[in-house]
RNA sequence: GCUGCUGUAGCUCAGUGGUAGAGCACUCCCUUGGUAAGGGAGAGGUCGGUGGUUCAAUCCCACUCAGCAGCACCA
């Protein structure tokens, strides 16, 4: 028998017989350590401990302290416990997969009658029984084909369909928690009891489709959390919580700043307070096109299907568009139009007119272009996901050797912006070429690596999608993160060399001849619906002082001040601060709490005493203190705090 | 679009086969109160829509619309 050496993180090193468990292992350097060891990692890689070692290896063994591990196997042992709880409880509903997720895991069923919340109880009474019975897993080798007839006999058809999908040359892999069999790669714990019993719980039951595929079977999936005890369990439960009390739909009633209705699915009623957050926005963004070399141009909304057709829109983007068909008694010609879902296919046409010289390149052409798309029904959210929406959108028209300066000056542009804004932080994902796409290989490699290029140029690290990319180019996309921890895409830039050419746009360049510009797609905002959404959400409300839509209240404590509230809001309002009144008849008390809730970022009280002072009394929200200014001084310290950052 | 759940007053939610209720918000009155809800009175609803069952439907059934969660799709 081979002797082999282990190499344990601290620097020792021990022999022994290869071929030897990570679990013999564990047990001979200690009894307890025997117990109380989850897994193994070997060679970096994380296995159960059943796991035979054959050749010289470094070797950890993990612990439930070792929180990493331990989550993983947790949750992955989770799942399974799930899906055998499941098929005690009802042995006719077929298993699919079940991976760990983001906090927890899911599960996949093939079931015709749908779980209910009152079957979650039952299933996670049932697991618990499970845990505490303490049932050791154990795992052997299967061929191919016994593991195929095994799960034909047993009935599991989309067992059979997942063997069949993994590749020749991998193992199968079966486990075993007690006498209940699934297939799995692992790794898994030692015996179901090393799972924390309190410290999961089985969340919701949402459809799913087989693989992710619409056109396959829809499956029943429940979600559930685990965490390593129970304390960690209620934070995760109370920051959620926490998370949907800055929803923006709840956010945006409490602050009076938008409304949906039946009416208009997926479309906004922006509120007097909403639009100001919007206007504030979009003035700022048209400062900072100005300056970054953008000219702003404004485009139909309404365009025949000719151009749509010319665009290639008609062909790929027919389902996600609004078709306008007028009867043609009121129509002065018979035709077919569609709501625009993009505006390049009109910069296009802005672009034709008249003749561009290589010396007009790079033309950045920008527009608050109001865009509709007919999105699916189940896909819409909050203003987060509408089907009627404004883009930051912009195109610029460049020569090839333009691209990169072009991609290098967009993400400076971008990440001052997204700094103003209050997201100091955000990643890139490139997405390259995808399996259905236009153009050649050769024009794929010069606009993957000019995009590459300048994003390193830039400093920036960036995440590889890979084939995600357009049909018509590569494209980056600006990723930011809220205060929760969840990501937003929101700006993009494309490289697009097929729209030019589809509509036909040129310039004549230093030969004298006609050449193609290349077209670059990009956003920062992406669209003011979802950017306010998520301005809402990662601020819980509380907005900038400057895109804050009320900004100062002025509030009367008693009546006798209610002249001199007045002019304090009238001095504010000269210095343009939004500034209101509060003259109703109710206490301070009251005034205060029904501001603070509507996120109103200062609150000025007036008594006597400041109307004999000509003073104010300042409430700045979330904090509990007060203090007293001059009128003068407020003034001139709102008017400055109230000029947006590009205007300090 | 798919699966499941939900739809009662402006908001949050009770409730019933015999055409409805609370708290907050709103209006009016009292109260002039010093930093997160002062007191009283009043008004407010074809119970999402359409059709069906029934002597009778907000409640039961069917269809439909919208919302929510997830999937798929995406700014």
């Amino acid at each position: 028998m081979f002797q082999i050496s282990l190499t344990f993180p601290d620097g020792n090193k021990r022999d022994y017989a290869a071929g030897i468990t990570a679990a013999e292992v564990a047990s001979d350097i200690s009894t307890s350590l025997g117990k109380k060891a989850i897994s193994a990692t070997v060679n970096g890689a994380h296995h159960d401990l059943q796991w035979p070692i054959a050749a010289d290896a470094t070797i950890a063994i993990n612990t439930m302290k070792d929180a990493e591990p331990a989550l993983e196997l947790v949750r992955h042992d989770l799942a399974h416990i799930m899906a055998r709880a499941v098929q005690e409880i009802w042995p006719d509903v077929k298993v699919t997969i079940g991976p760990v997720i983001n906090n927890g895991w899911y599960y996949d069923f093939d079931r015709k009658e749908p779980f209910t919340p009152e079957d979650l109880g039952l299933i996670e009474k049932k697991m618990k029984d499970i845990i505490n019975q303490r049932d050791g897993v154990r795992t052997e080798v299967w061929e191919r084909d016994r593991a195929i007839q095994h799960y034909k006999d047993t009935g599991e058809p989309f067992k059979v369909e997942l063997i069949e999908s993994i590749p020749g040359d991998e193992p199968i892999r079966m486990y075993w928690h007690g006498e209940w069999q699934d297939l799995c790669r692992g790794p898994h714990l030692q015996h179901t009891g090393q799972v924390p019993a309190d410290g999961f719980k089985l969340m919701h039951v949402a459809g799913a489709y087989w693989r992710g595929d619409s056109s396959r079977e829809q499956l029943q999936r429940i979600y559930g959390v685990a965490f390593l005890n129970k304390e960690q369990l209620k934070a995760h439960l109370t920051m959620l919580e926490e998370a949907a009390k800055r929803d923006h739909r709840k956010l945006g009633r409490e602050m009076d700043l938008f409304h949906m209705q039946e009416e208009a699915p997926g479309q906004i009623f922006w509120h007097p307070n909403g639009w100001k957050i919007y206007t504030t926005l979009q003035d700022y963004m048209r400062r900072q096109q100005e300056r970054g070399g953008y000219v702003e141009v404004n485009t139909p909304q309404v365009v025949d299907r000719k151009l749509w057709e010319a665009s290639g829109h008609w062909d790929k983007y027919q389902e996600n568009m609004f078709i306008v068909e007028v009867d043609e008694e009121h129509a002065r010609e018979k035709a077919v139009n569609a709501l625009k879902p993009m505006n390049c296919p009109c910069h296009v046409q802005v672009y034709n007119q008249g003749m561009k010289s290589y010396r007009d390149l790079p033309l950045r052409m920008a527009e608050f272009g109001s865009c509709n798309r007919y999105e699916p029904s189940g896909a819409l959210h909050g203003i987060m996901r509408v089907r009627g929406f404004t883009q930051d959108d912009a195109h610029i028209f460049c020569r090839e050797d333009q691209i990169e300066v072009e991609t290098k000056k967009f993400i400076e542009f971008l990440s001052n912006i997204y700094r103003d804004l209050g997201f100091e932080n955000f990643s890139i994902k490139f997405s390259d070429r995808p399996e259905q796409r236009a153009g050649s290989d050769e024009v794929w490699d010069k606009s993957e690596n000019a995009l590459r290029s300048a994003t390193e140029a830039a400093g920036y690290d960036f995440e590889l999608n890979p084939g995600e990319g357009a049909f018509y180019g590569p494209k980056l996309e600006f990723v930011l993160t809220d205060a929760i921890g969840r990501d937003w895409q929101c700006g993009t830039l494309q490289v697009d060399f097929v729209l030019p050419e589809r509509l036909d746009a040129h310039y004549i360049a230093e030969d004298g001849q006609k050449h193609r510009p290349v077209m670059l797609h990009r956003a920062v905002l992406g669209s003011f619906e979802r950017f306010i959404g998520i301005l809402i959400e990662s601020s819980a409300g509380r907005l900038p002082f400057w895109l804050a839509p009320r900004q100062v209240v002025v509030a009367a404590i008693v009546s006798d001040a209610n002249e001199y509230c007045q002019e304090v809001v009238a001095a504010l309002r000269a210095q343009g601060v939004r500034a209101e009144l509060d003259l109703r008849n109710e206490k301070i008390n009251y005034k205060v709490r029904e501001h603070s809730v509507g996120k109103v970022p200062v609150i000025l009280a007036c008594g006597m005493r400041e109307v004999e002072e000509r003073s104010v009394s300042v409430r700045r929200l979330g904090e509990k203190q007060t203090s007293t200014s001059s009128l003068e001084e407020i003034v001139s310290t709102l008017t400055l705090e109230a000029k947006a950052p590009d205007q300090l």
